[in-house]
DNA sequence: TGTACATCAGTGAACGCGCGTTCACTGATGTAC
DNA sequence: TGTACATCAGTGAACGCGCGTTCACTGATGTAC
């Protein structure tokens, strides 16, 4: 049956939280139909809200990097931008890090999907590390320029031993978030 | 019809290599029927060859670690520790290094899917990280322990950088590749 | 060395399954009067 | 404000497709005598 307009517009943001965590957990290979499940929906109104699963997966990963670049954000905000972008930095090298896949950082999670995905995603993802290297900048010293490269040099290493350590076995993961703590 | 060990024993490496470089290129979903073809053969007689598609993957990412350590090793050979791992870090960073998804390092290619796939898979990957951290470990001054540290954390801003900039648009991965060139 | 037979790598059809997408239908909501 | 009707979010069955895996079959190879 129909519903309002508000709830129909609470299902669509519930459809798009739902999939920025499945597909943070399963990959982009995360079903349409366990997606609208996890919302509280069935999968035949899919279409009500979006054209086909691309375009579903490309808003999910916005709304994952919008969650991840606001929680920098506020611990910039909250502890300056060096002992912020610090604990940020910790957190994600973190062993607790590695476990939670569905609040993960999009990059560390679904890197290499994306780099085979259609373009429309691939500019999504950008807007996203653009977001995250922009935070990180508020860190460091020198020009703006250089502050912008050492913070994306910054962002490699934490999704490069991320990404690493979770495709490893165990111990060959703990040497790399190790040495990766050390910088 | 049956064919002669030899044969046989030449079928097993096409497989294993053909897989090397179509799950590089299309990831670890690339098809089993697909494989075969491009090794020559069809698709019914996988199973003569392998217990199941998990274990074709893990013989597979095994083969593309060898490739690349062995490319690692040949350059340092050929122009010492410095100055080789250095010639195998400006290859890896390079635009050339993107598009070549099917040579490319498995790490940067398949690392978040393998941090989905089942723990063998996980084990290879490791070993592969292992012997590369090793190799690019000849080069640097300290301890061995701090010789392999470097090596982990450069390793991993190589795949970060990377797994970004092949998920990004290209401008976005411009900008990260060159700030990765300039370490 | 020759012969008879068992083995088994390779073939191609078939299986069951999960997927993205479509569709006819339902009935509460929104709208026109 | 009340009524009649069009709209459309949500449902669940169905579609076509590609996948990993199985299977009966073929015939050259390997082996036992």
């Amino acid at each position: 049956m129909r519903v309002s307009r508000e709830e129909r517009d609470r299902s669509h943001a519930r459809i798009i939280a739902s999939a920025a965590r499945l597909i943070r957990e399963r990959g982009l290979g995360a079903s349409v139909a366990d997606v609208m499940s996890a919302a509280g929906l069935t999968h035949g109104g899919f279409y009500n809200h979006f054209d086909s699963k691309d375009a579903l997966l490309a808003a999910s990963i916005g709304a994952a990097f919008d969650e991840v670049a606001s929680e920098l954000s506020r611990r910039i905000k909250a502890l300056g931008p060096e002992k912020g972008v610090a604990a940020f930095r910790a957190s994600y090298l973190s062993d607790r890090h590695l476990d939670r896949l569905e609040i993960s950082c999009p990059a560390a999670v679904l890197g290499t999907e994306v780099g085979r995905a259609p373009e429309p995603l691939k500019t999504r993802f950008g807007a996203g590390i653009r977001r995250l290297i922009e935070a990180l900048s508020a860190d460091g010293k020198g020009s703006a320029q250089q502050r912008r490269a050492m913070a994306a040099r910054d962002l490699a290493t934490m999704v490069g031993a991320v990404v690493i350590a979770r495709a490893s076995d165990p111990e060959t993961a703990r040497e790399m978030l190790r040495a990766c703590r050390e910088s």
